[in-house]
DNA sequence: AGCTGGTCCTGATGGC
DNA sequence: TGCCATCAGGACCAGC
């Protein structure tokens, strides 16, 4: 489920429940997430107040007063919002509850791919944080544009679509928007990144700005019974024009769209459409 | 059986 | 040659 997208939308969702809110308690169930929870993690954040709800890629950052508390969402998981007195009775899968004011938000996550720990204030910012350091910047920071692209893709001989999977020149390109972005731009996925033209970063940069721009406008891909139960689902995967359409045609030229596999990931493109 | 939205780790590779 | 960034593959899980 979770690229950039879904995590923007779980965070402008958790915003208004969590923000100026006091944690009152946090519940493990189960701790064998990516990584264990830690044991202590409870007691760091309870009867702190949230300051704010953030987003770093595809990390939700919970500014907490004493310092961050991180959440990752990994292949399969998900925030859902309980008011307190009507929570359901906590599932196979539901990992994790945080008590903030009169809502539990209920980590859910079948795979375990995800991951919650604690970074504190002490230790510097949270961009300094091993998990975060090496994260590639912002799709919608300014500055990423043509040049900067152009410029980070240097030395890079890996096909365009896993230097964007790979998250070290921008952030938040899941498997399902790098081949739409790539699609968006024209560019063929196996590409080597390094042979980009500047003229093709350029349709590169304003490709994946767009194409998360808009997941983000229809609540992501896929989200089912996302956020609490008045949540959204998402209305992506129907808008996408590549991914999951092989053997269907281009919506721009009519060709068959093709399947292929990239590090082990479907990667799917219009070979008319998308050039080396 | 084989597919699925992410990321980290290891060991290999190859350019400077 | 040696260093070091990059790369490829496997690993982690459960559900459909």
């Amino acid at each position: 489920m979770p690229e950039l997208p879904e995590v923007e939308v779980t965070r402008r969702a958790l915003a208004p429940v969590v923000e100026g809110r006091i944690v009152s308690s946090l519940i493990v169930r189960e701790p064998r997430l990516r990584w264990p929870i830690a044991p202590r993690l409870a007691a760091t954040v309870t009867g702190q107040q949230v300051r704010s709800l953030g987003r770093r890629g595809k990390y939700l950052l919970w500014e907490l007063e004493r310092g961050t508390m991180v959440s990752h969402l990994g292949m399969s998981g998900s925030w859902r919002v309980h008011r307190q007195d009507a929570a359901p009775a906590p599932g196979p899968h539901d990992h994790v509850d945080v008590v903030v004011g009169e809502h539990i938000l209920r980590l859910t996550d079948p795979r375990r791919f995800g991951a919650l720990f604690w970074h504190g204030a002490a230790r510097g910012s949270i961009e300094r944080h091993p998990r975060l350091a090496k994260l590639g910047i912002e799709p919608f920071d300014p500055r990423f544009d043509a040049s900067f692209l152009h410029h980070a893709l240097r030395g890079r001989r890996a096909p365009i679509k896993q230097v964007l999977l790979a998250g070290d020149v921008v952030v938040g390109v899941g498997n399902i928007y790098a081949s739409e972005s790539l699609f968006r731009a024209r560019i063929h996925p196996t590409t080597p990144a390094l042979r980009l033209s500047r003229l093709r970063c350029e349709r590169l940069v304003q490709a994946v700005r767009e194409v998360l721009a808009a997941a983000i406008e229809l609540g992501g891909s896929s989200l089912r019974d996302y956020v609490g139960t008045d949540g959204a689902e998402g209305e992506f995967i129907g808008n996408a024009k590549v991914y999951g359409r092989a053997g269907e045609p281009c919506v721009v030229c009519g060709r068959k769209i093709k399947r292929i596999v990239q590090g082990q990931r479907a990667t799917y493109y219009c070979p008319n459409c998308q050039r080396r």
